[in-house]
DNA sequence: ATAAATTAGTTGTAAGAACAACGGTTGCCA
DNA sequence: TGGCAACCGTTGTTCTTACAACTAATTTAT
């Protein structure tokens, strides 16, 4: 059945982080902004929200603990005060080959025994499919906000 | 990127699971097993956990909800008594149409703008991803355990 | 220029899931 | 037959996430 593929696939990548990181102290929600950040230093959480499709406050909860850790810095934007962007310490770098490391092993792991011809089109679908997910969700919002004030 | 658009399409499932039964008071991962149990009634906790790939103490814990709200009932099996088979109520029958047309307007959402031909090549990939997520699954146990034994 | 609306981030709450430790059954085998 | 291992389900804890209500800062409109 497809949606529990898509879960098991979803739900495995975080199972397989949690218990490659457990070492380094950081989890497996951690890591994903982490890796995102070595690309693009300096977000804001509201881009970071937007990329990842995640509420705002799940981004902020994460990047709070990752600032706990000393791995990224938030620092407030002077022109734009509403606006914090996370930066990576030397520890946040330190960690970068072994995240990277553990990217390419996932990688490997999920297209075992798949051709490249294979892999490119399913990614191409995949993209596909979550545009169309991310469109969708505002409609769903609306059925949600008419649902609520009737 | 590859992992944000799996876990997109893997969130954004359960997001419009739970916005649209908001009204019929079962949730986003209670309709996930009430879908199965509707082609496999009298399944073992065992079973849909090997199935859906979750653990079996998240299975129990769902269905201990689907059993409150009288939407299914869970029987020992006299056979073996550690076993319990859970089976549709005829409140668990009723929700049935609703629950397929969800799944078949999740499905129309997720292909709209995408062939037949390209959406079978998909669904297949997934599956094959699917399987070899699965059989590693045990492999990081492993790499866990001797983690914890060191 | 001030009031209203929008925007960015924070926080409390609840659902979903993994993990680990536990208790009761059953099966095995010595 | 008696003990031990394997199996099935339960429960407490923690992590991840969505949602909603909130504060503070900025922008827009009157």
């Amino acid at each position: 059945m497809l949606h529990s593929d898509l879960s098991i696939i979803a739900r495995g990548s975080e199972t397989f982080m949690s218990r490659c990181l457990g070492d380094f102290g950081i989890t497996a929600a951690e890591v994903i902004l982490l890796i995102y950040l070595y690309g693009h230093d300096n977000s804001r959480q509201e881009d970071l929200a937007e990329y990842f499709m995640l509420d705002k406050g799940t981004i902020a909860k994460t990047l709070q603990k990752l600032e706990k850790k000393e791995i990224i810095e938030r620092i407030v934007n002077k022109e734009d005060q509403r606006e914090k962007v996370s930066c990576l310490t030397d520890k946040g770098y330190a960690l970068q080959d072994v995240c990277t490391d553990l990217v390419r092993l996932w990688h490997e792991t999920m297209f075992q025994g798949i051709t490249a011809e294979e892999g490119k089109i399913f990614e191409r679908t995949v993209h596909k499919i979550a545009a169309n997910v991310t469109e969708n969700l505002e409609k769903w919002e609306h059925v949600y906000g008419r649902a609520n004030a009737s």
